[in-house]
DNA sequence: CGGGGAATTATGGGATTCAATGGGATAATC
DNA sequence: GATTATCCCATTGAATCCCATAATTCCCCG
């Protein structure tokens, strides 16, 4: 099972360690880099999450934009720069630095919310609104959605 | 793990030396020269790095150009000829030299910045401002990036 | 259906290792 | 001989390992 689903809410404890929800752990398992990657989202109050893999594959993607070029530059900067590689140790557990608690404003409560192909770290009350705030837009949009692919069941 | 990812913040000490990151050097092992390549950025207060076997690319793509052309001289001008191989001594620390120390504006502080595949040397004053450009530039154009590769992760 | 382990997960804290840094001693270079 | 580079070791603070315990989920059998 290799997708990121559902909410958790783990505790950080004082050294700064937080516990990942086992089933992130499961769907990070098999990577070259036994953690994940952590970088502040540009657009929200949030940390975006995901496994290595997924990291080499944007490296591979920027690849393809011209070198030393503007827009590669600054996509580097934002994305690579700002990354952070956050090992897990023997109990699964991660540790969150000061950079990433404070742009996310997370005290002692971390919420763990799957996306899919990746994840986000949140403050859970900050999610909480967020997610009431999207639930209604999406309502009013009555955004739907293609299927790609076909079920192999 | 080939990638250099996050951004680290180091010392210079007085007699020239900077540890390059850990992460970093486990990014550069196994290459044919154990230590770094540098050469000045054109565009930024800067300094580009990365590790010998991404110069050897560089040299190939390089060649795909007319021989003699302007452009192949100009760019073999400003970057194999400015390029500096940079050893690892055995603490995991590299000389920095002068000629890259001023065009960077390094004082006492270092920072590493990751890019992917490879990575630029900061001030780390400096680089921060440029990051907030960048950030911002990324925000108003809407850069985004199309993910090469097959979807299994 | 429901209770009681058994296994898994989350969390707390002590002990150990490792990365970054500073500096002395030795070797190479001009 | 002076300057620069390399090697070696000491220190310190942070990250990692390791174990103990608490909470939870799962599963089997009554």
């Amino acid at each position: 099972m290799k997708l990121f689903l559902s909410t958790f809410i783990n505790k950080l404890d004082k050294k700064g360690r937080v516990s990942v929800p086992a089933s992130f752990r499961l769907a990070l398992s098999g990577q070259s880099f036994q953690g994940i990657v952590a970088f502040r989202s540009y657009k929200l109050s949030a940390v975006e999450g995901m496994g290595i893999d997924r990291m080499q594959r944007l490296s591979d993607s920027v690849d393809q934009l011209d070198l030393f070029s503007e827009t590669q530059d600054d996509l580097t900067a934002t994305i690579f720069a700002d990354s952070q590689m956050l090992s897990l140790d023997g109990d699964g557990r991660i540790i969150l630095p000061g950079l990433l608690l404070d742009h996310a404003k997370i005290k002692e409560e971390v919420a763990f919310v799957g996306r899919g192909a990746t994840f986000q770290i949140w403050n859970p009350k900050l999610f909480e609104e967020h997610q009431e705030e999207a639930r209604q837009r999406v309502q009013e949009k009555q955004a739907t959605l293609k299927l790609r692919g076909s079920d192999e069941s």
